[in-house]
DNA sequence: GCACCGATCGCCT
DNA sequence: GGCGATCGGTGCT
């Protein structure tokens, strides 16, 4: 069955609506030498804009870094953190409004020997340590600032598609963010339990 | 010009 | 569980 691609008009919606939804999801990267490589998304995060102190557009902020964060539903924003790992988001919302949904952990469907070298090569790197985390899948998929403001709902380099069923999902605050409260610890993570590949799971989980 | 620090990761204890 | 790596973006002097 052909897997079918998602729309600006499917992502134009809230972050917070989108981020669950994306749970099941495919994200596709087609490499310059053709390489296909698949995983599906289990875990995600919604970034809700200028309220939001967590977000890179928090308060109006407008640069040439988060630029494409303003731009249509179905754009990639791609950002460099840390000195050495990049991230991937799903722009979604209405054309203006900087809210956006970032891709945290990947379940690896196929290239999984691409995404290992890609990885550093690694002897003993485990399959769930592919793409555990948003920096680590950005590697495992080769994404870096080349594909900021790539269009996910085009058949090019990246590619969103819609996933074959929808997981039991668990809510749960943010990763990372730092102490901004109240927005640190509002439930705005989303993954799903039973898969092996989420970047952090709860204490309460067995 | 410059200091601070981040939507992280991997290695060490 | 802790911490160092590493550097671009941002905002202040």
């Amino acid at each position: 069955m052909k897997p079918r691609r998602y729309t600006s008009r499917d992502l134009a919606i809230p972050a917070e609506v989108l981020a669950p939804k994306l749970i099941g999801a495919v994200l596709r990267r087609t490499l310059p030498d053709g390489m296909v490589l698949t995983g599906r998304i289990v875990e995600t995060e919604a970034y809700m804009g200028a309220d939001d102190r967590c977000s890179h557009a928090y308060n109006g902020r407008r640069t040439p870094r988060n630029e494409a964060m303003y731009g249509r539903a179905g754009l990639a924003y791609v950002y460099f953190t840390y000195g050495m790992h990049h991230c991937v988001n799903v722009v979604c919302g209405e054309e203006g409004v900087a809210v956006a949904v970032l891709i945290r952990a990947l379940e690896p469907l196929t290239g999984l020997e691409a995404m290992r070298r890609l990885r550093g090569g690694r002897k003993n790197l485990r399959d769930r340590d592919l793409c555990s985390g948003p920096g680590k899948l950005c590697q495992a998929l080769a994404i870096d600032r080349a594909l900021n403001a790539a269009d996910l709902t085009a058949d090019g380099p990246l590619t969103l598609l819609h996933g074959p069923s929808t997981p039991v999902l668990v809510n749960a605050p943010r990763i990372g963010v730092g102490d901004h409260e109240p927005w640190s610890f509002a439930p705005l993570r989303w993954y799903d339990p039973r898969s092996g590949h989420v970047s952090v799971r709860s204490k309460s989980e067995h």
